[in-house]
DNA sequence: CGCCGCGTTTAACCTGGATCAAATCCGCTT
DNA sequence: AAGCGGATTTGATCCAGGTTAAACGCGGCG
C-alpha cells in the first residue's frame, strides 16, 4: 500500500506552481475553483476581488501516487480538483486502505475535515493532477462577508450529506452488478455534466480501487466488466471506456433495486 | 408500509404546539435546539435573544407512526429532536422502505435537504415524540450575522458527512456480526454522551428497520440478537437492551474490519 | 377469557460473491 | 525484441447471509 515513500507536497504555500520534474499543461486556477461557490456573474466585481485575494496562486500540482493531504493531517484548507483525478480513501487499524470516493476536475475534496479540524481521509492523485486550495478560514469569512458564498457552501456540505446517503443506499443493498452499473453511470454523469463526453471516457483507477469503492473484490469487479462487455452494454479497453447501453445499466441499477421485484 | 395514511403536521406553525388527543409530558424547546449549535455560554446574551425570536414555541409533538415531514416536501426548516426518536428513511421507487438513520433527543434531521430545497428522506416518529422547528431562512441569516453559529452550522453539516461515510465504510465491508456490533455501540455511545445510560437502554425501533438500516434483513438481525444473547455479549429483552460486554463487541467490529486479518 | 394479527424467533436450504489459485495481458526497461 | 513485474482476467471452491417456511409470543379486542 504505502510502501514507497509518497511524496507529501506542503499545504498552503504560494510557491508550489511547480513541483520539480513536473511536466504538463500550464493551468490558472483564476475562478474555476469559484464556480463551484457561486455562478460567477452572480458576484459583484468587487466580491470575486475579494474571493480572488486568497484562492489564486494556490495551485498545487502533483503527479500519479503524491497525496494532497493525509489522513489526519491538520484540516486548513479546502481542496478543489482543476485537473485530473483523485481517489479517496481511509486507512483502516491496520493498514489496510478502503476507498471512500473518487474526485475530477470541478470537485471539492476535504470536505469532512471541517467539523473535526483535521482530515478524515487522505487524497492520491490518480493521474498527473492539479488542484487549488482554499484556506478554510478565508472561507469562513468570504461566508460571512458574502450571503451567496455564505449559501454555496452550505449547499454544497449538504449536497455532499446527499451523496452520502444515496452511497449508503448503494453500498447496504444493491447487488454487485446493480452497484457497478450506478458507479458506470455515476461516473458518465459528472463527466457530462462538466462538459466531457458522458459515454467516452478514461477511468484513471485500478480495477482493486474501483472493488473497494464498491465494496466488492477486484475479481468481481473484473467479472462484471467483461460480462456487461459480453451482454454489450459497455466497450472497454483496459482503462478506456464507452457506455453503450446507458438504458439497459439504468435498468440493472433499477430492477434489483429491492428484494420483492413484485408488490 | 405507508399502508394507513399517516398524519401530516403542517410545518412551520406555531400553533401545532398540543396536537389533538396528544398526551404526554410537558417540554419547553428553550435552548435546547440551540445547544446544537453554541455552546450556551459561548454567545451573548443579545445573539440568544435573537436567536431565541425564531425557535421558541416552533415544537412539534408527534405520536408513534406521524411523520415530521415527508420525501419530496419542501425543505423549509431543520429539524431538533427534543424528546424521543424518530426513524428516517427513503421509499424505492417501487414503494419499499430503506432506513437510513435513527435520530433521538438532540439530534438533528433534514440536513440533506438544504442543497436540493426539498426533503430526500422522511421521518417518522417511533414513539410519542417532540421536535423542534429551526427554520432555514433564519438560521442562515443568524450564520451570516453571528460567526460562532456560522462555524457551528457548518461543522454540523461537516459531522453529518463523515458520519455518511463511516456508514458507508460499515455498509460496504462488515460482515454482518460486525455491522450489528457496531450498531449497538453507537447507540450506546450516542445515548451515553448525551448523559444516558449507555449500557442500558430502549431500542424504540423494530427489527426489520435494524435490518434495512444495515442491509441485512430481519432474520439475520434476530439471529444476531440471539447468538450475541447466548454469547453473554449483551441482555435483551425485548426493546430493552443491555450491553454486557462492550470490549468483546468492539474486537467483534475490529478484528472483521477487513479481509487479511494478517499482514 | 379466548381469538386474532403481527412482530419475532427458529429452522432448512440455496445462491451471490468472496477466496484461493493460476493463466494472461500490458506497460517498461534493457 | 526480449524480459520482467504488476495488474487484470479466468476458473474452481466455499460460505455468510438471503430466502422460504413455519412455529412462537404477545398485546388488543370482542
Amino acid at each position: 500500500m504505502g510502501r514507497d515513500p509518497l511524496k507529501m507536497l506542503p499545504l498552503l504555500q504560494a510557491d508550489t506552481e511547480s513541483a520539480p520534474g513536473f511536466r504538463g499543461p500550464k493551468v490558472r486556477c483564476s475562478l474555476c475553483c469559484l464556480k463551484e461557490f457561486c455562478a460567477p456573474d452572480e458576484l459583484s466585481r468587487s466580491d470575486i476581488d475579494f474571493l480572488k485575494t486568497f484562492v489564486k496562486k494556490q495551485e498545487l500540482r502533483l503527479r500519479t501516487g503524491e497525496q494532497v493531504y493525509r489522513q489526519g493531517d491538520e484540516f486548513r484548507a479546502l481542496v478543489a480538483v482543476h485537473t485530473g483525478s483523485f481517489k479517496l480513501a481511509v486507512a483502516a487499524p491496520d493498514g489496510t486502505e478502503r476507498v471512500t470516493g473518487f474526485t475530477f476536475a470541478g470537485d471539492m475534496m476535504g470536505l469532512d475535515g471541517i467539523d473535526a479540524g483535521r482530515h478524515g481521509d487522505y487524497a492520491v492523485a490518480l493521474e498527473q493532477s492539479g488542484a487549488c486550495l482554499l484556506p478554510w478560514e478565508r472561507i469562513e469569512e468570504a461566508a460571512g462577508r458574502i450571503p451567496l458564498v455564505r449559501r454555496q457552501v452550505m449547499r454544497m456540505l449538504s449536497r455532499e450529506i446527499r451523496r452520502g446517503e444515496e452511497m449508503g443506499l448503494l453500498l447496504g443493498r444493491l447487488p454487485a452488478d446493480a452497484r457497478f452499473a450506478a458507479f458506470l453511470l455515476g461516473l458518465s454523469a459528472r463527466f457530462a455534466r462538466r462538459g466531457f463526453d458522458g459515454a467516452r471516457f478514461r477511468l484513471p483507477m485500478s480495477r482493486p480501487d474501483i472493488g473497494s469503492f464498491l465494496g466488492l473484490t477486484a475479481e468481481t469487479v473484473s467479472r462484471l466488466f467483461t460480462r456487461f462487455r459480453d451482454r454489450g452494454l459497455i466497450r472497454v479497453r483496459a482503462k478506456a471506456l464507452e457506455i453503450a447501453r446507458p438504458d439497459t445499466l439504468r435498468a440493472i441499477v433499477g430492477q434489483k433495486n429491492l428484494n420483492r421485484p413484485e408488490n
